[in-house]
DNA sequence: ATGACGATTTACT
DNA sequence: GTAAATCGTCATA
């Protein structure tokens, strides 16, 4: 039986949450459609208050931040470009808000909805090893949105990591962070961390 | 009340 | 490679 992270999973650093959750299931649980799930295979770290490219840069408290502020498991998800949704999994404790983005997954069930959640207007049907394949894409995929901002992945059945084998540390590769050019140093740090040899990781 | 800006994706030249 | 899509959020007033 798969065993679900608990709350002291989360309790750690951002840059430690980032490695430790690569290989890890997230699953959704939608009234319709059933279980879903995909294997993380590239996160971001954010370093909170000291990091310009974080949200919560400088202390930044708002209403969409404030799930940051919670202790380690709770999700943080924001909207952006006004189109898209992004996937965040709060780390450390209450207070100090650091999280992890989730930039892509490898789908493992329910990828017949996630295909049907991810169609465009396009007759095309979108290849499985772009389902998931970025931050925006996995949650249009999973159905994640705002709704599911503040819940606590240690406790909610609706969205929640399982435990799975960890993956090799030489396999883990890293690198500068995506689209936060505006951040000037804290945009080359190598906050990134990605499978290796996954096909599903995002560009 | 207003204006500028995204932790992105897609389509197109 | 470039550009459009599209609107919540946030700082300023």
């Amino acid at each position: 039986m798969p065993r679900r992270w608990t709350r002291r999973d989360y309790a750690i650093d951002p840059e430690s949450l980032a490695r430790a959750l690569l290989g890890q299931v997230l699953v959704r649980h939608l009234p319709a459609t059933g279980r879903l799930s995909g294997r993380i295979v590239e996160t971001e770290a954010y370093l909170g208050v000291p990091d310009r490219a974080a949200h919560s840069f400088g202390a930044r408290r708002t209403a969409r931040t404030e799930p940051m502020y919670a202790h380690g498991g709770t999700a943080y998800v924001y909207f952006t470009y006004g189109m898209h949704h992004c996937f965040n999994v709060v780390a450390g404790v209450a207070g100090d808000p650091v999280a992890v983005l989730v930039r892509a997954l490898e789908p493992l069930e329910g990828l017949g909805a996630m295909r049907l959640a991810r169609a465009g207007r396009s007759a095309k049907p979108v290849p499985d090893r772009l389902l998931c394949s970025g931050p925006a894409r996995l949650c249009q995929a999973m159905s994640i949105d705002r709704a599911l901002s503040g819940i606590d992945l240690a406790t909610s059945p609706d969205l929640f990591i399982e435990r799975a084998p960890p993956v090799d540390p030489a396999q883990i590769h890293r690198g500068p962070r995506i689209g936060v050019d505006y951040a000037g140093d804290w945009a080359l740090r190598p906050l990134r961390f990605w499978v290796s040899d996954s096909a599903h990781v995002s560009r």
